[in-house]
Parts: C-alpha cells; sequence; structure tokens
RNA sequence: UGCCCGAUAGUAUAAUGGUAGUACGACAGAUUUUGGUUCUGUUUGUCUAGGUUCGAAUCCUGGUCGGGCAACCA
C-alpha cells in the first residue's frame, strides 16, 4: 500500500487553514495581487501570482486584480494591458478588475476624518527638512512646528492642497503617530503629497495623490480581503497597516508577508530591467533573454512550466536563491511530453551516401513525440543521397567513446538507415568539406533485418527537400551568479554569447508549416516559433536545450 | 551600534517535542533508433554555546552570520 501522503503545507496554507477552522470572517478567503504599471510582470512576480491565485483556488476563494496606481509620474496603461495579458496567460481569472485609482475619493475621505480625530496634520515643511527632523534609527525624531496646526486649519489648508491652491513639495499630509517610535515607518509617515500631474485614469481631477501607506492597506480593507500578501520588505510597515485599519475603523485586512524570488544569473529589479530595455542591451520588454513574462513565453516558456516551477520552489520566510537550472528543468520537463520533434541542422556539412541512387528519394515516417502512446501522429520525412548533417557529428580524428562519424565508423541516420563512413574530402583549409559512406539497404528504420548494432543515431536533412530558417540559440544574460551584487554595474556583467543567431540553417521541410507550438529539433533542443516569422521566412527560438551529458564529458576531459 | 525578519545537504523546501525526508543539481550504472527520456543507486545537512526535557531541527537564553528599515517610490 502506497502511504496516502498529502503535501505539505507552507506557513501561509497553515495560517489560512487556521483561520478558516476559526470561521474567521465567516470562512471568507479573498486575496489580490496588487502589482504598480509601471513595467511589465517578471518570474517573481509569477511567484506572487501562482501564490495569491493559487491559494484562494485551493480554499474555495477569490483574488482580486489591484493596479496600485498612485504615482501617475511612473504609470501607464500599456503596463495595465500588459499586466492583464500575462496574468491570463499564466492561466487565472480575477474575480475583479480594480485600481487604487478608483478608492481615491473614499481615500481623501478617510484623510479628513483622520484630521477630525487629530490624527493627520498639513506639514510645510520641505522634503530635506522631514527626513531631518525624522532623525535616524538610533536617534529619536523632531516635531515640526507645524505638528501642532488645529483640526480646522488642517482641514481647510487639505481641502486647499486639493483644490490645487499649492506647488508639487509646497506641503504634504502627515499621520500623527509617534516621533520616537523604532520602527521609522511609525514616524509621522507621508498620506498625501502634491503632484501637479496626469494620471492614466482620473485624468488631471487630482493633483494630490496617497502614498503607498494611506491606499494599500486602506483598499484591501475596501475590498475586504481577507489576506493580503505581500514579499518581506514591508514587514516594518505592517504597524503602520494595523494602524490606519484601527483608526480608521474599517475592515480588518491582515498583511502576511513571504520571501520574493530570486534567480541566479538573472536581475530582477524592475529599474534594471528598464535599463536594459531603455539602453538598448535588449530587444524590448519581450526580448527572449530577459525574465519577464513576456519574454518567457515568446521564448517557448509554456504556462504549465511556470506554474510548476513556482509550485516547487516553496513558501517560506528566508531569503533565497533559486538555482534557473530548476527553470530549465520545468520546461524540459514539459516541453519532452507535449513537443513534436522535428530534425533541423544548425551547422551543416554534406553527406553524401555513394551506393544509394542519385535520382532517387523515399518518403519516411516519424512519429511526432516517441513519449506518446501513439506517437501523437507521423509526419513524412523526405530521404535522398545526398543530406545534410552535423558538422560536429563527424571527427577525422575521434576519441574513444565518440558515438557518431569517423572513418570507418558506423552510425544510424535517425528514421532512416544505418550508415558507414568511407572517406571524406577537405578543402585547402583544412575544412571537411564532404562525407563519403555508404548504407546498409536491409537497416531501413522500422524493417531493419541487418543484425547491425550501433550505438550512434544522428539527425539530419536531406539536401534537395531541406527549407531554410533563422534560428536564434539564447543562452544567459549575465555570465555570473549574481548580477545585482552592487560592486560593479550590473551591464558589465552581459553575456557577450547571450544571442547567437543562426541566418539559415536547414530544417525538414514539415517544418514549413510550423504551428506556434513547442518542437524539439532532435539532439539539438526546443525550440518556437518566433513572432518576428513571416511567410517564407520562419524564426525559430531555441527555448532551452537538451541535457548534454556529452558536453559535458567533453569538457571534463 | 535602535527596531524588525531569518538561519536544515551545492540550491530550494519538509519534519509542528519522538526514525532528519523530498525535489533540483552532482556522481555512478542500466535501458534507449535523440549522448534526450525513463529506471536504479551514491554523495552531502539541522549556524554556535548553554538550558528545559526521558527525548530538541523544533521550546528558552546568549552569541554569530545574513537580510530589511531613516523615498513627497511601491
Amino acid at each position: 500500500m502506497i502511504a496516502n501522503e498529502e503535501k505539505s503545507l507552507n506557513f501561509l496554507e497553515e495560517i489560512l487553514e487556521e483561520d478558516i477552522r476559526a470561521n474567521k470572517n465567516g470562512g471568507a478567503v479573498l486575496t489580490r495581487f496588487p502589482p504598480e504599471p509601471n513595467g511589465y510582470l517578471h518570474i517573481g512576480h509569477a511567484k506572487s501570482i501562482c501564490l495569491n491565485f493559487g491559494i484562494a483556488q485551493r480554499y474555495n476563494g477569490k483574488t482580486n486584480l489591484r493596479f496600485d496606481d498612485t504615482n501617475p509620474v511612473t504609470e501607464d496603461t500599456e503596463y495595465v494591458e500588459s499586466i492583464k495579458e500575462d496574468i491570463k496567460w499564466l492561466g487565472f481569472e480575477w474575480a475583479n478588475e480594480f485600481y487604487a485609482s478608483d478608492y481615491f475619493d473614499t481615500l481623501y475621505d478617510f484623510a479628513v476624518k483622520l484630521i477630525e480625530k487629530g490624527l493627520a496634520y498639513v506639514d510645510d515643511s520641505s522634503a530635506e527638512e522631514i527626513a531631518r527632523l525624522k532623525g535616524t534609527p538610533t536617534e529619536p525624531g523632531q516635531p515640526s512646528v507645524y505638528r501642532s496646526r488645529s483640526v480646522e486649519e488642517n482641514l481647510r489648508l487639505f481641502a486647499e492642497m486639493k483644490a490645487g491652491n499649492y506647488a508639487d513639495g509646497e506641503k504634504v499630509l502627515r499621520a500623527k503617530i509617534d516621533l520616537a517610535s523604532p520602527n521609522m515607518h511609525m514616524r509621522d509617515p507621508i498620506m498625501y503629497r502634491i503632484k501637479h500631474a496626469h494620471h492614466h485614469r482620473t485624468g488631471d481631477k487630482w493633483c494630490i495623490y496617497p502614498m503607498y501607506d494611506f491606499a494599500h492597506g486602506q483598499s484591501d480593507a475596501i475590498e475586504h480581503i481577507t489576506h493580503s500578501i505581500c514579499t518581506l520588505e514591508f514587514i516594518p510597515h505592517r504597524p503602520l497597516y494595523d494602524w490606519f485599519i484601527e483608526k480608521l475603523e474599517i475592515f480588518p485586512s491582515k498583511q502576511y508577508e513571504f520571501a520574493r524570488l530570486n534567480l541566479n544569473y538573472t536581475v530582477t529589479s524592475k529599474r534594471k530591467l528598464l535599463q536594459l530595455v531603455n539602453e538598448g542591451f535588449v530587444s524590448g520588454w519581450d526580448d527572449p533573454r530577459m525574465p519577464t513574462i513576456s519574454a518567457l513565453r515568446r521564448r517557448g516558456y509554456t504556462p504549465a512550466s511556470i506554474r510548476d516551477f513556482c509550485d516547487r520552489i516553496g513558501i517560506a520566510k528566508r531569503e533565497n536563491v533559486i538555482d534557473v537550472s530548476l527553470l530549465e528543468f520545468c520546461i524540459r520537463e514539459d516541453l519532452n511530453k507535449t513537443a513534436w520533434r522535428r530534425m533541423a541542422v544548425l551547422d551543416p556539412v554534406k553527406l553524401v551516401i555513394t551506393n544509394y541512387p542519385e535520382d532517387k528519394t523515399e518518403v519516411l515516417h516519424g512519429e511526432n513525440n516517441p513519449e506518446a502512446e501513439d506517437g501523437d501522429g507521423y509526419r513524412e520525412i523526405p530521404f535522398s543521397r545526398e543530406l545534410w548533417i552535423e558538422r560536429e557529428d563527424f571527427m577525422e580524428h575521434p576519441p574513444k567513446k565518440f558515438f557518431r562519424l569517423g572513418p570507418g565508423l558506423m552510425v544510424r541516420l535517425k528514421h532512416a538507415y544505418i550508415i558507414k563512413c568511407e572517406d571524406f574530402v577537405k578543402d585547402e583549409h583544412d575544412m571537411v568539406t564532404e562525407i563519403r559512406a555508404t548504407y546498409i539497404p536491409e537497416s531501413k528504420s522500422g524493417q531493419d533485418t541487418s543484425g547491425i548494432h550501433v550505438k550512434g543515431t544522428i539527425h539530419w536533412v536531406s539536401v534537395p527537400h531541406a527549407k531554410t530558417a533563422e534560428i536564434r540559440l539564447y543562452d544567459r544574460l549575465f555570465s555570473v551568479e549574481d548580477p545585482g551584487s552592487e560592486e560593479r554595474d550590473f551591464k558589465e556583467y552581459i553575456n557577450p554569447q547571450s544571442l547567437n543567431v543562426l541566418p539559415a540553417a536547414y530544417i525538414e521541410p514539415d517544418l514549413e508549416h510550423a504551428a506556434n507550438r513547442g518542437y524539439q529539433f532532435i539532439r539539438k533542443g526546443y525550440f518556437t516559433l518566433d513572432k518576428d516569422s513571416q511567410p517564407g521566412k520562419l524564426v525559430f527560438n531555441r527555448t532551452v536545450t537538451l541535457k548534454d551529458t556529452w558536453a559535458k564529458e567533453t569538457k571534463k576531459a
């Protein structure tokens, strides 16, 4: 008997189950995914999306998508659209599409309420002055001279701020909490600042905008979010989050924190990604070398593989750096089961089968996927006397365990015959230009009566039938594990080999009708059609290589 | 030298006072018409010093190390 093992819970699921058991909020679970629309979503967001949507699914709850759009200067509808597309593509549905900016009126009323309670005041100090008076972690702050303004004056000034009577930076609204708090966030945090800026949704209606701390928790409360899950750096904000909710007497949403994803050989800071885009180090947010969701999609990653990845990395509170090889494992695992096998020769050299008739063509059959019981269907592959094979599959002086071609060596041509290398031709630069072989007629794939067993099988494409395609080989964007370590500018670590374009590789003719799906080019890796493809000019992106133990072997030697 | 969070194989993540397990990686072997896949095996771990307890990765105390906090960013 196999034990009925249940997957262990992460700490958030334990909290959820505890809350449900205690019938907190009537057992309801409502989470939210709260991106700021100032950049594209990346793999780190995918972790948060899978967490927030996944946990709600698991506990019969729902998830709101809420754009945290309280800073009009950096935000844009382009980002709103890409974010929605990425979440849908990952396979999640939000219950409601909300915007923090939907709540600007309510938030304003909340602020007035705090002023009336004597818990907020308008401060005319400059940014520098406020920072100075805040003190340091080891020294308490000092009150500004405006801290003792009357409720009436504060009410009037705040209304005037809203009315546009003041310039940017002239005044702010601050909560009146505790200037000596050991938690810097409780030292009279700013609630509202003046920004005469056009907002992507509210236009020019407002010239004052709430800060994150005076928008996020309140928005959660308005929506009755039961579990507001965010990353570790917001832990010190939690007392403030609770303070506003308590003083405002609104729905008691609770904040919980988990450790964000870090991936080695990768940067995920939005600021850095924006730099890569703006300074032309990559072709855009969806350049297949980027860690963005849109880039992973273009590269050929599947939603299932990314969800699987997010599942495997787990949820905890300790800082972590995930090996990018785990992401690669996840996409290989998925594509191995679903990708159609095809043959493509990336670095060609000609092979002539001297005992095969010059005018003969055979049509061979190859299964789409050997992992599937029925092969997932078959495609036709033309075979003829002249073939393109991979240059690296031939060696003039092969070492002992080289199971490919060399003088006198035998291999099987995938889905076709066993051949024996008889001769080869070199040009004046010592470059092999042609390999000559004989084939064994009774060794035909599927009806082999030759009794010969060979160790190696190589892929090929018939010369007269071959089509060409541009193939883009991607490698990791950075050559060091932690490009974000502030020792040097992260752009100095960019891998110069991260993109290698093969303008005209040979592909088997069936690929001319390639669909928008994953393909495995046998022995070479997983590939997918790029959006740059035109009719008659196909472009393939390499999603990921195959595991290559031979390459590892040769590297060791 | 203020406050907060954390510390389990190389990397992640379980064990909720009672046998330290799983995945990825690495290594070795078997199978293979992809040097892929699959299968089998091996390797490596509780930061440290005390305490509580019959028994501690788990609870307590001190230390060490890592991370965060002093934006009119989120």
